[in-house]
DNA sequence: CTCATCGT
DNA sequence: CAAACCCT
DNA sequence: AGGGTTTGTAACGATGAG
């Protein structure tokens, strides 16, 4: 076998970590595995060369072991150690550790004791009795499994938005440098912006189809062709992410886009009143004029099928069938926020709380991409598991902020903590903090199961306090692993609006929260929204892009987003809130 | 109540 | 498992 | 210096079993 890449080691390290967890070894070396697999995976050093030279070793958290294990992976692609536990360890228990509350000692327990290997097993095993007769487990932890096996299935084959939009783009790319291809979009509900898809769709024009077939079927990313015919053709990403390719003849373009963007309501809403109104039937092949013996109409884009059926152009986010085809009709539609629109980011972490990078580095990166401004916010001394900030560390960030804007920083950067909201609705540290900071993000990181009254009550109480900016994160979910936590939306809406503050969306991938429905639901309230990228690297400074699709899900347009301000003004509506 | 486990 | 620590 | 041994995440809340 061949050796593997840095990526590939990491993973099988993660993987042997997990083998050492599921078999009850020493945490402490599970966590060695672990880190060494982040380590790699960040990518800062070439720890293949360095196995090789011999120099790895010198590298924190490299020992003895860990080095020879890189090196073997490095050169041969195999670990016996590896071999023989993932022999020993059926595959399905891995399956097991994504249910929720669900950990290593609970699947070791009912491997061993039930000697169930599968998740449908476990699921068998709840309902027949036999999980809540095992020691350790009862009526209850039988039945929060099951929950937690319902919620692994209706996540089952979905993917972030993120990791799918990133493949999509590459093929898109790779498809777009061949000759044979005229044209060629990304469609499907990645077009339409949603959170998570459950495949990738493309769309591409061309003379000959079945060139760009051959292109797509043999990419590198490509691990099984799953079918192929002459205008679709479908396959499984090494991923495992599904995706089909649509071939149609240029004219047909547009028509065909705009059909596999959807969404299938929006669609049949459109279809409905063209031939209501204009006796026009539209297919992913063009709209056909049945009172003119079913004749084409040429559109050379989809704005130009808009305009033929009497509407302003609909972007891809707003074709939900949520009111976009009246206000289309109207001349209602909202100008959406673009890119060119956003002049600065905030909410980023650096290396004083759990990010990887210094406050210079990331102005840097933030100044490289364009931005104006960036506004950092490490986590508050109650995030103890993310290295929360000490009050004296606060203040020698600050220092470091100031320093850095007065000698002329790449770009501007705002003094800001993302504060935690504790259980009775305070935030970290006291005014003498709070009165330093240019602004606050506060969020709940604790106490999740709260009732939806007391979480309500938390977070509105949060609101009142003068020197919370944007409320972060504001319902905690982790998209594809935890559901929100219980609160009441509508009510925090509009304590936000009350107090003028502002409410995040926050740009993680793994949580895209505030939700686009209830973005629109805050803009209609008259409340404010921060683009927020969370970023714990210069690189996730990207993570504002996913945002802003939020954000135009969500009808924003840009007076209605913090991050199109300069920084003066961002500045003065960060202290109106202060009452200064 | 204590202990184990999980999650952040 | 790695790193710090303690011992001769 | 080289070895064997001990210590170390980062700290706490929620939950459930017994």
């Amino acid at each position: 076998m061949p050796g593997l890449d840095q990526r590939a080691i990491a993973a099988a390290l993660r993987r042997l970590a997990q083998i050492l967890e599921i078999r009850g070894e020493n945490p402490f070396k599970v966590r060695a595995h672990e880190n060494a697999a982040d380590a790699l995976e960040s990518g800062e050093f070439d720890a293949i060369e360095e196995a090789r030279s011999g120099t790895l070793g010198k590298r924190k958290g490299f020992g003895e072991a860990l080095v020879a294990k890189v090196a073997a992976l490095a050169q041969t692609g195999e670990l016996d150690e590896l071999r023989e536990l993932e022999a020993e360890v059926p595959a399905g228990l891995f399956e097991m550790l994504r249910i929720p509350g669900f950990g290593p000692k609970k699947v070791q327990a009912v491997w061993k004791k039930l000697g169930v290997t599968t998740v449908d097993e476990l699921e068998r095993a709840c309902k027949d009795g036999r999980v809540e007769k095992l020691a350790g487990f009862g009526e209850k932890s039988a039945a929060k499994i099951r929950e937690g096996i319902a919620f692994l299935r209706t996540s089952a084959g979905q993917y972030l938005r993120g990791a799918a939009l990133a493949a999509a783009e590459e093929l898109r790319e790779a498809l777009a440098k061949s000759r044979a291809v005229k044209r060629v979009e990304i469609a499907g509900s990645l077009r339409r912006g949603r959170e998570v898809v459950k495949d990738i769709d493309i769309v591409a024009s061309s003379r000959s189809p079945d060139k760009v077939m051959d292109l797509f079927r043999t990419l590198p990313q490509v691990a099984e062709v799953t079918g192929s015919g002459e205008t679709k053709t479908s396959v499984r990403l090494q991923s495992g992410i599904a995706c089909d390719l649509r071939v149609v003849r240029d004219e047909q373009f547009p028509f065909a886009l705009m059909h596999f963007t959807g969404s299938k309501d929006h669609n049949v809403a459109m279809r409905a009143r063209a031939q209501r109104l204009f006796n026009i039937r539209i297919s992913e092949y063009g709209l056909f004029d049945e009172t003119h013996g079913d004749a084409l109409i040429p559109c050379e884009d989809e704005a130009a099928i808009h305009r033929r059926l009497g509407l302003s152009p609909i972007e891809p986010e707003l074709r939900e069938d949520r009111g976009e085809i009246e206000a289309a009709e109207h001349g209602e539609l909202p100008a959406l926020v673009t890119r060119e629109d956003v002049r600065g980011t905030l909410h980023m972490h650096t290396h004083s709380s759990d990010g990887k990078a210094g406050v210079l580095e990331m102005a840097q990166a933030g100044a490289q991409m364009g931005f104006e401004w960036i506004g950092i916010a490490d986590h508050s001394v109650s995030a103890f598991y993310a290295g929360g900030m000490k009050p004296d560390e606060v203040h020698r960030q600050f220092d470091e902020i100031e320093a850095l804007n007065a000698k002329g920083s790449p770009c501007r950067i705002l003094k800001g903590i993302e504060c935690d909201i504790l259980p009775a609705g305070e935030l970290d540290y006291d005014e003498s903090i709070w009165k330093r900071t240019d602004f606050i993000v506060g969020s709940v990181h604790s106490s999740f199961t709260m009732t939806e009254r007391e979480m309500t009550a938390r977070v509105t109480r949060a609101l009142e306090n003068p020197y919370l900016s944007i409320l972060g994160h504001p319902t905690g979910r982790l998209l594809l692993r935890r559901d929100p936590f219980a609160i009441d939306l509508e009510a925090v809406i509009d304590a936000a609006a009350k107090h003028g503050r502002i409410i995040e969306i926050n740009g993680d991938p793994n949580r895209l929260d505030l939700d686009w429905r209830w973005v629109k639901r805050a803009r209609d309230a008259g409340v404010m929204l921060s683009l927020g990228p969370d970023a714990h690297r210069p690189e996730d400074l990207k993570h504002t892009w996913l945002a802003l699709t939020v954000a135009r899900k969500g009808w924003l347009e840009a007076k209605h987003v913090l991050n199109t301000r300069t920084a003066p003004e961002a500045l003065k509506r960060l202290r109106k809130m202060r009452g200064a």
